[in-house]
RNA sequence: CGAGGGAACUUGACGGUCGCUGGUUCGCCCCCGCGGCGGACGAGAGGAAAGUCCGGGCUCCACAGGACAGAGUGGUCGGUAACGCCGACCGGCCGCGAGGCCAGGGAAAGUGCCACAGAAAACAAACCGCCGGGCGCUCGCCCAUCGGCGCGCACCCGGUAAGGGUGAAACGGUGAGGUAAGAGCUCACCAGCAGCCGGGGUGACCCGGCUGGCUCGGUAAACCCCACUCGGAGCAAGGCCAAACAGGGAGCAGGCAGCUCGCCGCCGAGCGGCCGCGGGUCGGUCCGGCCCGCGCACGACUCCCGGGUAGGCUGCUCGAGGCGCGGAGCAAUCCGCGUCCUAGAGAAAUGACCGUCCGCGGCACGGGCGCCCGCCGGGCGCGCCGGCCGUGACAGAACCCGGCUUACCGGUUCCCUCGCCCC
RNA sequence: CGCGGGGUGGAGCAGUCCGGUAGCUCGCGAGGCUCAUAACCUCGAGGUCGCAGGUUCGAAUCCUGUCCCCGCAA
């Protein structure tokens, strides 16, 4: 364990660590995983067994073009990064624009952070 | 000044805070792998990165040579690694012009098709018509009669293709001669075709002359013929390392000989002997005695092997490269010299917020300018300066290049044409 | 990255190969039949053939470009 997996010093960082990259990985979360969604985003999501929470972005042709794929994916990075302290820990999460949303930032940040607290609850992972 | 044509370039600038990707470098940590964490420095989307429509490089596979099939291309000459791309030129069509567009080989090699209309849609022939002849009938005239002449109608034979509302397209056009009527039947000029000759051009082709028969429709982005080109697959190519599971092999203490029983047996069970190994214990100088266990099979464990999944690394960015200068060429492009290194992700980085300026659009708030009404003043217009508001298109690298095509707010520069006015 | 199929009235499909007339079923509207509804009978409306160019006398059909939808393999 490397003395900086402890999320309460991970600040406002974003690194690889953070994220879901492994196909085995996106397997578990859609197989065992509670689902939570808004008008805006769909967030799925199960316990990953780390002190800290990962990304994982799911965000297909069906939504529009390579520039507008691109801008949701920052978009919610960008929300998860910067409100780590506000967004429960030690889950594995999915999340995808909902059809029809439009990808403005403040609108993503509070769908982020209520759907990752619901689905905490529903998992038993602790609140921050 | 107005209208227009053609090229080339550009795709906002600067700064701050928080982040991301990879590079160099420094420090710290441990289970030491060149792994994790932290810091510093400098780098980080495009003209189309797009569509994936062509062409190549590269990699793997296949391959003696050729032909057929299939696909593609199609004026000529040049450029190129190559092209279906580019340049120049030729030809045709469009435009007053600058210029623009063209899959632009072959229809006298063959086959097919040409709706409707029209006499006829391709070998030419036939219908109406026109002309000549024959025969018959009606009528008129001459005649005493026989008969003769003429007009008209019907039929038959022959000539003819000038005319026929059509149609996208109709077997040259105009004039004269000619004829029973006509016809390139003949002649002149014109259009077109073929052959020959001369000249120019590398060539496509152009210019000029002579002769000929007089004329032979369109469609090949219909089949086809001719000429030329083409092996297949694609970076998820290909290469290296390699968990787990499964497979194969070896090791981990057993070896040798004998007796009894099960049904003979080299198979199985049991018994005890010698040697060996492990453990215990006793005596003792590196040795010896006694006791217990081991012996087969399976599994576990350890090691090795090949193939290779998850996963990791590589291919991965220095290249038909950019910029500058000089030279060859009308140009496309090529050559020489100098100089620069400029994204390399992988559930996939280049983002978020703020400020100032810039471009564009709007408002008409203040100033300015012009016009109108007019006593102070007011109204209308312009959008020059300031102000306020909005806005900055199309679009995101995924092995790399050369093209094509498509999308797009705007801006800049150069060259050229036409019209009007002034000098 | 490599391929395949398809855009035709409101819906589902023919017609495209081999170019000249866009047709079928359901649905829709009007009338009839019936006491009434359905069924049935008669009549009718409704199509930029995805879009843009080109070839041709003439294009849904042939050629080129382009947009969208669906599917396949690695």
């Amino acid at each position: 364990m490397s003395p900086t997996d402890d999320s309460a010093s991970r600040g406002q960082r974003f690194r690889p660590a953070d994220r879901v990259r492994r196909r085995a990985d996106f397997d578990r979360v859609y197989q065992q995983s509670a689902y939570a969604a808004d008008d805006t985003l769909v967030v799925r999501g199960c316990l990953n067994g780390l002190a800290h929470s990962r990304l994982g972005l799911a965000v297909s042709r069906q939504v529009g073009s390579a520039v507008v794929r691109n801008r949701w994916k920052r978009l919610v990075r960008e929300a998860f990064r910067r409100h780590r302290g506000d967004v429960p820990t030690g889950l594995d999460l999915v999340v995808r624009p909902r059809r029809g949303a439009t990808p403005v930032l403040a609108r993503v940040d509070d769908s982020l952070i209520r759907l990752t607290r619901k689905l905490a609850r529903r998992l038993g992972a602790p609140l921050p």
